[in-house]
DNA sequence: GCTAGCTATATAGCATACTATGTTTCGAGA
DNA sequence: TCTCGAAACATAGTATGCTATATAGCTAGC
């Protein structure tokens, strides 16, 4: 019989959960959400990107970008202005109250990972990382039939 | 500037989505997602558990897990009986259909997680799963505010 | 410069997860 | 025994993620 606990699988997807709970627990009375995350690391320093070059910065799918963007924009945390180079596109950059809320956002994500990793001693640590890497390239690869 | 690639949580994200994004691509033909593991878990040798035995086995929250049964229910995956003992239960279990996919399923996650931690040795594989068990004790422990 | 195909985004529909809250039943103590 | 609090489950509302598909603009080749 398969124990839950030597599963990879299921505990890197209980692990995740816990994360992203524990985020948007901090970040609840901000207004931001676990899930925005990857944008506000795109777009801290003022950047302006496509939804594309965010799509691919956060390795989602294009429309659960687009909705995430959709939230962030009627939260006043985005705008969006056209792209003077192509008309498909707009170019995407948080708003003053977004660029405001950076640090709140990074001391979160510090103070959770310093939470999460410190059961781990250092060489511990680096070698969760690399292997979680090597996880995510693995899965990356493989076709979608055995 | 913080990278992506070294943070715990934004790796273990990816990692699980990749996870269940595997299972679901394999299990798809099978009418079976990546939500109904546990429960096939659970229930796998034909047992029969109420809906708060089965939250807990999932570790997820209780609405979650009933909107999972519900789901199953509607496809003939599960059935409830009144459980005796409390008439606010049922005692859930997988129905001969449900029962006929266990071995499809065993054989999806075993493929799947094999894949995912391939490019590990041994030793490594026996790391990672200690480190992600560390690191979930570690975040069930937080508090909201750091 | 026209069209045919590709690219960027939008939309629809669904599954999985959460919090907050309502309803029914159980059980313990007055 | 009766009530009141707790427990089990249901429901509502929202966010994040996926696939499939539609639409609009760009671009290469003729």
């Amino acid at each position: 019989m398969l124990d839950r606990f030597q599963s990879p699988g299921y505990m890197t997807n209980w692990a995740a959960r816990l994360f992203a709970r524990a985020i948007d627990r901090r970040l609840k009375s901000a207004g931001i959400s676990s899930g925005q995350l990857p944008v506000f690391f795109a777009l801290g320093q003022g950047e302006a990107l496509t939804q594309k070059a965010l799509t691919h910065a956060a390795a989602i799918e294009q429309p659960t970008m687009a909705a995430t963007l959709s939230r962030m924009e009627r939260d006043g945390l985005i705008c969006r202005r056209p792209d003077p180079a192509d008309g498909r596109s707009a170019l995407i950059s948080l708003t003053p109250a977004g660029l405001e809320k950076v640090e709140v956002v990074r001391t979160a994500i510090a103070s959770v990972n310093a939470a999460a990793i410190s059961g781990l001693s250092p060489e511990e640590q680096t070698a969760y990382l690399a292997a979680i890497q090597t996880i995510v390239t693995a899965l990356a690869k493989i076709p979608d039939e055995p």
